[in-house]
DNA sequence: ATACAAAATGCAAGCGCTTACATTTTCGGT
DNA sequence: ACCGAAAATGTAAGCGCTTGCATTTTGTAT
């Protein structure tokens, strides 16, 4: 009679059904909408549940509901703590709505970029979260095809009715190279990841552009390195800088973790930050306040992202609400990597 | 006739089938076994899944085909640089055998770390990697219900059978503390993450502990502070620790995040590091060198660990092959927050 | 041409779940 | 005790893919 007696395989939702005595569709509501079953069988199907040891299969979940209730997030590194604040505010608000967060990294590769969030979608996300407007129109209309909802983040302008939630970026850097050149400074360079590619990375150094446009002096002798993402990086393109001449009194870096091997390449060449030379950065993450000096820097409000970017998420697919555009504010965060040029012809 | 005229849903591997006039059985082919299907097939195949910009849904294959080709890492957080250079390697490893990780941070909760780890199964994960030994028996017993490969990582031992990566956490300390002792410090505290559900983190005290006994002292009497995990945490641990009379030689910390936060304490306290106290740590994340003084640390080969679990996951799921358990060395990296201390009562 | 093995393809049965829709049960009001 | 609406449950048809087995096609040796 029974087939399979000795059966291996792992518990279904039809073994619990039979064990509990209910249907499949019985089994299935009481996990998914406990209240659309009676107490009494509620108790018996979830006593059957915990009995088998029962975990319902994603996959198969997904494929019958058509939804995954799982949001993605494609950023460009887990490598420094770039992201890593933003994220962890995103999921938050997702494990407090019930769902659960997908993580890819890009390494900042617009290939392995377009693979990630191909394979999110695959994946069935309900909805995604990238950085940065920079990428084939295609990838925007695979998306739009698919109809996932698509959260901008880091930038705060984004193309024609595409949801966004970040900051001016040319802003923000004309800000803060308009107090450099306040305090004094006319020779300044500026240290960048590459722009290609990279909206953020190219909206900073046009920042820094337009203020020294502001002040009369001429952006476009402004020298410029382009390197990748790390702290070596910033060393070998602060090497590059100084030798130079005139030697700029400020290096002005796209990001905190290139100004952090700026400072580092300063102290191993004997030059005293920021006697000898400014360096500013961007983000304000934990490790502009370590390093020594402290690093002069740009305020970004990571957390404040990633919640948002959550909430508009969730929003956009359970409430089906509109697609937003949120500018955040940046301020800059003045520490002692920057102070006024010395006197020097 | 053409009952689904205007169509506005996804397009599936029936659509492909209809389009390129084949059977669904040799578009699946085609996508999975290439070379098990005439050219002239595969080329009329390929050009209609481009023509219908087709992308197979993952849920559906992974239900049919009970794999999904996906591996799992749970760490216990994203926050820091920890077990960024881990993952990264593990993932390179994966993506070069056409494989996609799959990441989860628990925030040092065992719960959420529970419910990580039965998400990634639920998600059909074909193996997963775990971060230390320590966590409830029906955890390990639920992940062998299931067949799934485990390897522990960040730790070289682990019970009956199950594969681990790692090395000898206990004897990297007590490498570290006899080096310090040796240096004349007898007056040692410790500030340690939580040791509760932490393997790791018990180890390494253990480990100081054991170097204290073998040089004679009392073991039992060194201050030990367990903390969170961050900056301020161990800048907090360290004002605690130096509230103490008399005061020690040397603060070990468990961790560098957790030792950066006590040299960050030191320096507003107007202590000088080393002259007044030496301060260590453990990891040799990239913070270490950037911090000043640099910091004297135990160097842990992160991203061999991360390689290698990801090789023996693919090994133990492809080749069936047998766990292991391997145990890598490590090595204290002298830089300048360890010095001999000063003759003091 | 013919026979036959090997290669290519097709057929169709699921994988484990969700969810319209149909059916049964429950319960308050008379 | 009886009726009808509402609540609870059951039935069964997929969701989009893989894969064992059956069938057809191809290529080779006679």
């Amino acid at each position: 009679m029974d087939t399979k007696s000795y059966n291996r395989e792992l518990p279904t939702l039809q073994d619990v059904a039979r064990e509990a005595r209910v249907s499949t569709a019985t089994v299935s509501r009481t996990l998914n909408f406990p209240n659309q079953v009676t107490e009494a069988t509620r108790l018996r199907v979830m006593e059957t549940v915990r009995a088998l040891n029962y975990t319902p299969n994603f996959s198969a979940r997904a494929l019958a509901a058509r939804r995954t209730n799982t949001y993605g997030a494609v950023i460009p590194t887990m490598e420094n703590a770039i992201f890593a604040r933003g994220l962890e505010a995103f999921q938050k608000v997702l494990v407090a709505n019930g769902a659960t967060m997908l993580v890819a990294s890009s390494s900042y590769d617009p290939q392995i970029e377009e693979d990630q969030i191909r394979n999110m979608i695959a994946r069935g996300a309900d909805g995604i979260v990238l950085i940065g407007n920079d990428r084939k129109p295609e990838i925007y209309r695979f998306l739009e095809e698919r109809q996932v909802p698509v959260i901008i983040a880091w930038t705060g302008s984004s193309l024609a009715g595409r949801s966004c939630v970040g900051f001016d970026n040319v802003a923000a850097a004309r800000q803060l190279a308009l107090k450099a050149i306040s305090l004094g400074h006319r020779r300044i360079a500026f240290i960048s990841a590459h722009t290609v590619s990279n909206d953020r990375a190219r909206d900073r150094v046009a920042g820094a552009r337009a203020a020294l446009r502001d002040a009369g002096l001429d952006a476009d002798a402004m020298p410029l390195v382009e390197t990748k993402y790390s702290i070596q990086c910033g060393q070998d393109a602060f090497a590059t800088i100084m030798a130079a001449d005139p030697k700029p009194t400020l290096v002005m870096c796209g990001n905190d973790v290139l100004a952090v091997g700026a400072i580092k390449a300063a102290q191993e060449m004997g030059l005293d930050v920021p006697g000898d030379v400014s360096i500013t950065g961007f983000d304000d993450i934990e490790l502009a306040t370590i390093v020594s000096p402290a690093l002069t820097t740009v305020h970004v409000p990571h957390r404040q992202m990633g919640r948002l970017a959550a909430e508009m998420l969730l929003a956009e697919v359970r409430d089906k609400s509109e697609p937003r555009q949120i500018n955040l504010e940046t301020h800059v965060v003045e520490r002692q990597s920057l102070a006024a040029p010395r006197n020097q012809g």
